[in-house]
DNA sequence: GGTCAATAGATTTTCGAAAATCTGATTGCT
DNA sequence: AGCAATCAGATTTTCGAAAATCTATTGACC
């Protein structure tokens, strides 16, 4: 098994938040594969923990649907498929339709000046430092800027379920292999949103925010499609299993 | 500390899961009140469990949002607050709007009659066994019918973020004590709502579920504010002074 | 050969003790 | 008195062993 973070201990961080936050950037970025069986031992050796904090972790992701927990036969990394691929997509459509909005309609200069800020950024970020995966500053840029873009929101519960959406469709970016089609103009795409919000557009930013969020899952959709082993997963999990264990690990 | 359901052991049920539906409901219909501390010796007394089991459980509630953990000083009942009431219900209204068009707009003669069912069960149970106290049968067909309603969205997201909004909104409404402001007409409320969607109104049938929700929001908001240890954050005089302190700067 | 029960090994689940941390009170110093 | 350091009790957090459960295989029987 590939080897993860170093334990980087946060002074009075309890253990079982450390390994929640590993096991989450582990799974958003498939490093543990959608629907591998986390057998508590392997944890236990990969995250150097007892059974009590993996186990924790592992219930608030189960709670968040990151992970899912059959009784008596623990844990796997969520699976994949078209359709939840899609359920999720178009759910972020419809909740940062709301927030978005939201945003633009309370915003003062405080969340202009942040936008501005976090879309510098990330204009300045390299999106691949290596060719055929996502710079982690990049993704880290990007999700500060969606954050920012719709901070003005003075709803916590519509923003924390839109993280929540946000951390899953980053897991399926993941899964699709990014270079190999043509490439985006990732920067301009974000400066037109960001523009429209900021003149107070709601309409057009709604509608630029609805089409980027479509090419992201139209690129993921068709990559999905290339690598039938992981649409199938719902179907039947106990062939997955087996083709999962047969790729390259 | 006021005693809990039975254990009514279930075939095949993990202990965690047990204590989990039922610190759950005991959450939702205040046995365990708002920002109260949750011991692990008190709970362990209390389910009848060890300490793994019921801090898996609590990791969950945590996830959910129905308990807060502070890094090593443990876990609280989430606190009730007049924001957080009117966060909770604006959000109730802006999913319950996706849902329910979706609902409308997909729904065949199955969920027709799922739903004329659900709502003939609900017209038939009386609301108040006891005078000051909600029958649990009738929150039970209550979340049944709301259910119904939606159940022909194709989106398990929505869904599942509609089903997570509906039990904080009911703890809210089990913390105001519902008999003593005038009794709604409750069931003519929701068949009316019924008779919208199903005669596929989308527009009325949203207009009718928001006034729904509205009110609610209104008979809990009222009854907050003639409580004041709730509308803050405390959930007995002898607890305020425990909240002061727990209030972040 | 096929079906079913028994069994052994692996894994999950649960438990309570031990370690780490927090809280509040007391002591000693300026 | 005011304030910081110290200490004891309470509580949370973590650990690994023990119990419960599942899975795959073997062997008996039809």
């Amino acid at each position: 098994m590939e080897q993860t973070l170093p334990p980087t201990p946060i002074a009075g961080e309890t253990l079982h938040a450390r390994v929640l936050a590993q096991i989450r950037t582990d799974i958003v970025e498939c490093r543990l594969m959608p629907n591998e069986r986390l057998t508590l031992e392997a944890l236990r050796e990969r995250y150097g923990a007892g059974f009590s904090p993996i186990r924790e972790a592992l219930m608030r992701l189960a709670a968040e649907g990151m992970v899912c927990l059959e009784q008596n036969k623990g844990f796997r990394v969520a699976a994949v498929s078209r359709a939840s691929l899609f359920d999720l997509m178009r759910s972020r459509i419809e909740i940062e339709s709301i927030t978005l909005r939201r945003a633009i309609e309370n915003g003062g200069v405080g969340w202009e000046a942040d936008l501005l800020a976090a879309f510098h950024r990330l204009s300045k970020q390299s999106k691949h430092v290596h060719p055929d995966r996502l710079s982690t500053e990049w993704s880290k840029e990007h999700r500060t800027f969606h954050r920012a873009l719709v901070a003005a929101c003075d709803s916590p519960i519509m923003l924390s379920i839109q993280e929540s959406l946000f951390d899953k469709a980053e897991r399926y970016v993941a899964l699709s292999i990014v270079s190999k089609s043509p490439s985006r103009n990732d920067v301009a795409e974000h400066e037109q949103i960001m523009r429209a919000a900021l003149a107070g557009n709601v309409g057009r930013a709604l509608s630029l925010n609805c089409e980027h969020i479509e090419r992201t899952l139209n690129k993921v959709a068709k990559s999905l499609e290339n690598h039938p082993e992981f649409s199938e997963f719902a179907a039947s999990p106990a062939r997955a299993r087996e083709a999962l264990v047969a790729l390259p690990g």
